[in-house]
DNA sequence: CGGTTATTTGACTACGATCAAAAATAGTGG
DNA sequence: CCACTATTTTTGATCGTAGTCAAATAACCG
């Protein structure tokens, strides 16, 4: 560390993992030690750019990932290259516990844009995982969070059609960015291509801009560069079927942006 | 336990979490004291009838579950009613350890016949996983292998053709219901509808039945009763692009059957 | 400003859905 | 064990959502 660094400053950059920590103490209070050891970690910052690669299918990781800023997604590639994306991931969530345990990546994760990724070496979160059971409790609930919105998609791209799915995935990213504080007045940025929303939920991009265009045209949905806005919450969570119960929220959830 | 029942009977009823065990040995051995915690949690065996729901979406439950016996699926229904099967569970599956840390549940699960579930106290397995690592560790690799066998059913219902699809599911429960020693050369019991394979496939049972009509045309599958089999292995899985990494396999696994 | 990437529109196609009903199988009770 | 009932499977005909192919327009970026 470089001289004359100021403690204020040397704070602030060792503290890299505390959005998951926010997300965490959201359900479960830590004690100042748990709360030191996750600090304690080692841990690296990684600025990438856009579409970057962060694990690749088949790979064999050998770090654990949170999202810090940006936007994250995982995905999967059938055969014929046609690529279905699974999960957005935003600030705080930790977007690669997985390989900790599995050897082999199972899927690609990459960034939407420009992101900050940090890093844990799998020994260590393995290691703190076993001397502070808290710890090793929430990474779990990261991870059983995942599988719950993986289902959620499931049964969206299985069992709803694409006007009702494309509502959906909106007022997920909209909840889910307002958690992390990235929504304003139900306005947030969100910069997917239509290509990339088609991937996620099981359609041709084709199809998805007729569906948006519809959407903007009934006012269920206003863009304006990067930033999308939700006029009217009831109606698209009505039309999107969303029930948030998947996403575990506890405390006070408002979902009325 | 009455008087009079041989120290082996007590041996063998006693350890209804063995097959749990089993699953955990292929890829982590235990030591005998961390083998002795889990055969020592409370635990519960429970006979249902056929199509008996274990868990109810948006119930609290109190006890986390395993798959001893028969065949058992996880769903979420739509607001139209069309049900989305999310995941299937053979003997050895911890078919319910998300409850253990969400509140309610966000899924449904039943049995495809009368089965074995063994049940375990929400509270006694986190009482376990944290003073037992090794066993913290064994229930988080179950849902996170859980996680990934979702993943790859959003590919599937995401990205591939129905014909592709249902070849794929073929192929996962062949492979699934192998480890567990309930496949005989190619042939294994497989007591689900066609409704039951099309709300796991996303599509109408009209047209599952369609396409299962010509795989048997083209002898990619047999059916007599309940029991399927699978004459050439190599096509069916050619057909579904079915490449088990996602299984997370360890250790010898022939994948002709 | 020029090249690339993303969005939009149009025409046509097809995979799988829907509606309807018959045939086969499995369960159930007498 | 057989008749009766319910469920499941099968077949046929028609429909529609979303896919495909193609190309123009618009937005973005260096």
């Amino acid at each position: 560390m470089a001289k004359g660094v100021v403690p204020h400053m040397l704070h602030a950059v060792s503290h890299y993992l505390d959005p998951f920590l926010d997300k965490i103490e959201v359900r479960d209070k830590l004690t100042d030690d748990e709360k030191a050891a996750l600090r304690a970690l080692p841990q690296k910052l990684v600025r990438t750019a856009a579409r970057s690669r962060i694990v690749e299918e088949g790979e064999r990781p050998t770090h654990a990932c949170m999202v810090l800023e940006g936007l994250v997604y995982r995905s999967k590639v059938a055969a014929d290259g046609r690529r279905q994306i699974i999960s957005f991931h935003v600030p705080g969530d930790m977007v690669d516990l997985h390989t900790v345990l599995f050897k082999v990546a199972d899927h690609t994760i990459e960034t939407v844009r420009n992101a900050a990724i940090v890093l844990v070496p799998h020994a260590a979160v393995l290691k703190t995982a076993e001397e502070v059971p808290a710890l090793a409790r929430a990474f779990w609930y990261d991870t059983l969070l995942d599988a719950s919105i993986q289902r959620e998609a499931l049964l969206n791209v299985g069992r709803r059609d694409a006007r009702t799915r494309t509502a959906h995935l909106f007022c997920e990213l909209a909840v889910r960015l307002k958690r992390v504080g990235l929504v304003n007045g139900g306005s947030f940025e969100l910069p997917l291509t239509q290509t990339d929303l088609a991937d996620a939920l099981g359609v041709t991009p084709i199809h998805t801009n007729r569906v948006l265009a519809k959407f903007r045209e009934q006012g269920l949905l206003t863009f304006s560069g990067r930033s999308v806005t939700i006029p009217d919450w009831k109606a698209l969570a009505a039309l999107g079927e969303f029930d948030p119960t998947y996403l575990h929220l506890e405390g006070p959830s408002d979902l009325h942006l």
